[in-house]
DNA sequence: CTACTTGCAAAGTGTTTGCAGTTGA
DNA sequence: TCAACTGCAAACACTTTGCAAGTAG
């Protein structure tokens, strides 16, 4: 066993990756991955369009939706329906994890539960299904100190 | 101990329901009503407002929208929205399920675990939170046999 | 009778798309 | 260079709403 380079960085650096699958690096695609990895929250399109327009006021909505559009087909992202607003969005570097979303504020808390994750892909089985993707969320409202 | 009458049937009747809270029972609503009680899918707005219309022509889909969210505020029915397409209700007599998606036929099956549940109330309350309400969706296809 | 409902058309959201001009590789 | 990309405005799908006419109780 000889002695290799480090593991890759955990968090992939979009730019190259996209210019691995033969799409260009735009101005308006870099302000946008520049603010998706700055942002570590669950921005919909318009308030990533908020964010780019600051950085590059000649960037258009659609821009933002196309470019989300792309980054998710690649993997790069993924999108979520809460309640019925708009698409949220998160960059998807870690793991799979599920959400809980807070009633009266919006904030959203990340979490992951192998014993959910199990229980699921039994019952899919007992169904007769394999999964493809499933959703967990839930709507809760912060527990009141006794 | 005394005998009793039976257990009332597990089969709200909507029309006294609704006539209970004031409301009007109207042919559009009781057309409606019929179409939910005699369907037992996941039926999105414009199938309603179809199967509605053969009934009787005259509805318009405005009402449709309009009794769907009536009866959506009086618990009578649940809304969904599953994938990102239209909401599909589903009336809320029986008991709490999570639903099984068919991406390929869009085909909707129920099922409800207890454990599942448990392990959600229990992730929320370690996080702070008191369940308001949650969502579990399993998209997957069906297994081809072996 | 008259307040609640309806149908219709118009408005509203969130998102996608056609097109002519712009730009990255 | 020149296909990929962009901004813009228009189109879209789903849903809600204003209003005048209709109707249940």
């Amino acid at each position: 066993m000889t002695r290799s380079a480090p593991p890759p960085p955990e968090k992939p650096d979009y730019e190259t990756l996209l210019r691995e699958s033969g799409v260009r690096i735009t101005r308006p695609r870099r302000t946008i991955l520049g603010i998706l990895a700055a942002q570590p929250g669950h921005p919909d399109a318009l308030e990533i369009f908020r964010r780019a327009s600051a950085v590059d006021p000649a960037i258009s909505l659609s821009t933002v939706y196309r470019t989300m559009r792309l980054l998710e087909e690649m993997g790069a992202i993924h999108r979520h329906a809460f309640g019925d607003g708009p698409s949220r969005f998160e960059t998807a570097d870690g793991d799979h994890h599920d959400h809980l979303i807070d009633i009266e504020s919006g904030e959203v808390v990340e979490f992951s539960s192998e014993r959910i994750e199990a229980l699921q892909t039994e019952i899919a089985r007992e169904l007769g299904y394999d999964i493809v993707s499933h959703r967990l969320e839930i709507y809760g409202r912060k527990r009141r100190p006794a």
